[in-house]
Parts: structure tokens; sequence; C-alpha cells
DNA sequence: TCTGGGGTCCTAGGACCC
DNA sequence: TCTGGGGTCCTAGGACCC
């Protein structure tokens, strides 16, 4: 822990809704969700006017749905907050160097090591994040901002929690104990609703609890690396650094499907499309992988992972969708699966030299081969056959489109972004050659719904159209340009 | 009709090596 | 002949975060 408040948390205040009310003005001041399309969705996050009617993040789409019916329900954009997330990061990164963002819409900043002086008193700090949330705001059309101020990120960040929406609290060095004393142990990272019933049940309940009890009692309960970092929070002790460099572990692509699947060939297919579109993003990161797995959520909810690593990395997709392929081939679908994601792990940038020729022992080594020699290593768990799922295997190597729709739209999944091929879904851009730029209100029967208005317009009007109505289009977002807005 | 998608980190147990 | 321990790598599962 510092002894100064020299670490600031940022975070946007309802970010995908408040961009959707900034670009779709005849929504702004009403109840917004972003996510909860569809019977799975969940719903990403909820406007400060859908919060009063008890909708959260996280909370399934049919709840949400009965609690604020009258809600405007939308599929996310996630290009348009990307481009927002990119305008504050930018802000942050001029104010220091040292910012690790937590996702699109939250980062830590050591003020630290800031590039110009800063009075880290409360008065300078309240400065600093005036103007800060000034510039954000000129960024982004609008948008707000919560900010904390502590000795350690633990604190900042819940300093930010604490002012939200639009606030900024300075939590001022020596005041964090008795600040966090009172307050339910879920406030300490890392604790979650099964950490906290555990300390509940030895009478845990708030952070001076569990300063009551030893590491060890802990430890019985959640395990000892777990047990030992909590503690140190529970008496503030938090002295990790703000790391803007964090390196990539891992890659997945999954979906949740509207329906359970249960047909060999379109889960092979799915599964295919998914191992390419990890490979892509492989490979635009410049990156290899060694480690291929497989995820599966059955009908009944349990997850299933199975997964293969090779000796030398790989990034192409004939190979990622090859064992991700062999993975499936091995596993029971009987019940039907609900969720169906392929992820790599064990990434490097470089492939190593291949100083020993193993001369064809390795499978991994020729892919040509592969699909007579590629037994998975023998596993404590079982054996992964992989000898079918070459190219004789099912699919076969050419199994672009195999199955109907599974790269368009006749596999609805229940996800928050609008990657559905040629579906209206709510929310998204469209342009219409006569009408000009709008976005999709609703579709259905064979009719889309768009009300046309931008972020450089006012409210506009509604008009609906044939769905196969040649002169709609779908559109990429409108970027905000704030010059634009004064002109 | 419950329960997304993209991640990180930890644990436990077996294989295998020294 | 009995009993070992440490360390690393791997797999599977699970908690947690936004």
């Amino acid at each position: 822990m510092r002894s100064q408040p020299s670490v600031l948390h940022l975070d946007l205040d309802a970010f995908f809704a408040a961009v959707e009310q900034r670009d779709k003005p005849s929504l702004r001041g009403k109840a917004v969700v972003v996510g909860g399309i569809g019977q799975r969705g969940v719903v990403a996050t909820a406007s400060y006017e859908a919060r009063r009617f008890g909708v959260r993040s996280a909370m399934p789409a049919h709840e949400a749905r009965r609690r604020a019916p009258h809600a405007a329900f939308l599929a996310g954009r996630f290009e348009a907050y990307r481009a927002a997330s990119h305008e504050v990061m930018s802000i942050l990164r001029e104010l220091s160097p040292a910012v690790e963002p937590l996702s699109l819409d939250e980062a830590f900043v050591d003020l630290a090591q800031a590039r110009r002086p800063v009075e880290l008193t409360d008065a300078g700090l309240r400065r600093l994040v005036g103007e800060l949330k000034a510039e954000v705001a000129a960024a982004t059309g609008g948008l707000t901002a919560s900010v904390g101020i502590g000795s350690s990120k633990f604190i900042a960040k819940l300093a930010t929690e604490l002012g939200k929406p639009d606030g900024l609290v300075v939590v001022a060095p020596g005041a964090e104990v008795p600040l966090i004393e009172p307050l339910p142990v879920s406030v300490i990272p890392g604790v979650g609703p099964v950490t906290a019933e555990k300390l509940q049940r030895i009478g845990v309940h708030t952070v001076a609890d569990l300063q009551r009890v030893s590491v060890a009692e802990v430890a019985q309960l959640i395990g000892k690396a777990h047990a030992q970092g909590l503690t140190d929070l529970a008496y503030a002790r938090d002295d990790r650094p703000v790391e803007p460099e964090r390196e990539t572990k891992s890659i997945s692509m999954e979906d949740t499907f509207e329906t359970d699947l249960v047909d060999r060939a379109t889960l092979t297919a799915i599964c295919e499309r998914h191992a390419r579109q990890v490979a892509a993003r492989l490979r635009s990161a410049g990156l290899f992988a060694r480690t291929v797995t497989l995820k599966l959520r059955r009908h009944d909810f349990s997850t299933q992972t199975r997964s293969t690593t090779l000796r030398s990395p790989i990034d192409t997709p004939d190979e990622i969708a090859r064992l991700a392929r062999g993975l499936l081939d091995a596993i029971d679908l009987t019940g039907g699966i609900r969720l169906l994601g392929v992820g790599v792990a064990g990434l490097t940038e470089v492939v190593q030299d291949q100083l020993f020729d193993e001369s064809g022992n390795d499978p991994t080594d020729s892919p040509d081969s592969a699909d007579e020699s590629g037994t998975v290593r023998q596993s404590a768990a079982g054996s992964v056959a992989e000898s079918e799922s070459g190219v004789g295997g099912q699919n076969g190597a050419g199994a672009e489109v195999p199955v109907a729709g599974v790269t368009g739209p006749d596999i609805p999944v229940a996800g928050v972004t609008a990657r559905h091929g040629h579906r209206w879904l709510p929310g998204i851009d469209v342009e219409h050659d006569e009408h000009g730029r709008g976005w999709v209100w609703g579709s259905g029967l064979g009719r889309v719904t768009v009300r046309f208005e931008s972020w450089q317009t006012g409210p506009g009007p509604v008009r609906t159209f044939a769905e196969a109505d040649p002169a709609l289009h779908r559109a990429d977002p409108l970027p905000y340009r704030p010059r634009c807005a004064v002109a």
C-alpha cells in the first residue's frame, strides 16, 4: 500500500446503455436495457432509469422483461462501445502512461507515474478529476464517469463504487481500514457468492469479522492462496501495481443457443466455425497456441471442458478446427447442448525452431499426417481419440458450410452482441436509401420498424418496411465526432 | 422459459522425471 | 526390498470479474 492516494479508478456510468442513449435521442431519459435479447439472454447493462425497476446486470432476460416491460431492449453494438472506450483510454493515457484497462468501461491509472506533476491532495485531485470528466464528456458525447482515488487498487475501486453515478470519492491515507470494516465481506474483490456463503458459515459477515478469524481457518474453507489474499485485503493491505501491459493468456469464442442442439453435424460445423474465428484472432494478434480447449454446457447447465496440448504451437484455422473437432467427436451429446465454445491457450509469440528433429514421431510437427497419427496424449482422465477427426471424418476438411444456417441465421444464439448475420436485431444501425440513418426498433412477421435518428439529430420518426426491402441496409455505427456536435 | 461471453486465477490429481 | 519426495507438466473443474 502506498502512503499517498495515487491510484485512480474510473468507471463509465451504465456504459453500454449510455452510448445507446447518446446515439438514440428518443431513448434519453428512458429505461434502456442492453442485452436481454432472446429467451436465454442476460442483461449486460441497464440505464439508471431501468435500474429503478430492479433491472440489474447479469439478470436473465425474462426477469428483466417482467420487471420493466416498457423498457427498450437492445442488442449490443460493440463497435460503438469500443470506439467510445478508446477515446476514454486515450484521455487517461495522456494523464499517465500507467493505465490498466479492466474492461471497455473501466481502468486504473497510476498517478505516481503521471506525465506531469499531480498534486495528491483532496483539492488537487478534485481539480484534476473535474478536468478529466469534462474531457471524457466532450470526447464521448456526454458520457459520465465515476472516479475513485485511494492508496491502492482495492480502495480506489471501492471508492468509485461508493460515488456512483457521476461521483468522485477520494479516500485519504489512514482512512482505509475504518472505511471498509463495517462493509460486507463481499466488497473484497475475490469474494463472490460461493465464498461469501462459506464465510457466513463461520460467522464472517463483515470485513471486521474477517479480521477476527485466522488465515488458517479461512484457508480451510477456501484454499491457502486465496485466504492470505483476502486477509490482507481485510486490513486494506494491497500492493498490487497498476499494470499497463498484461499479456493475453487465452482466446476463446462461444455461443449459447436459443434451444439445445443435439445434432452432431450441426455442432461439428459450429465447432469448426468457432475454431476458425479463434484462429483468425490468434493470427491477428501475431500469436501461436499450444492448447486447444472445447467447452460444452449441457441441457442441465453442467459444464464440460476437454483440451489437448501439442508440443509445437499452431495458428492455422485448419489445425485448430481439426483438434477442436477431434475433442467434440469423443463427446456424448445425449440430452442436448446449450453452449459450445472453442478456445486456445498456452500462447507464444513465435514458433520455436525445432532444434531436435523427432522425425515425424511428434504428431504436432507434421500437420499433413496428423489425421492418422494424431492421438492426443493419454491423460489420467482417459484418452481422447483424434483419429477419426481428420480429412476423412464426419464433416471433412471442406466443411465450410455443411449444415444449412450454421454460418448464417438458422441457429439463433442468446448473446448480447449484434453479430447474428442478417437478422434485424433491435438496436442495430441501419441506413435507408431514401430516409437515411436509423436504428431497428423491432422486427417480426416479415416487417422491420426503424426509427430515423442519430446522435446528430433530435428524436426522429418511425417507419416500417418489409424485411426484404432492398433500400434498407445494415450499417456501421456512425462515428461520434465532437467537432460536428458543436457545428 | 431460469442462468451471456470473454477472460483470469486456483486447486486437485495423475504422469513422469530425478 | 520398502518407501520417498520434489518439481513440472497436463487435464478438468470451478470461483470470480466485468
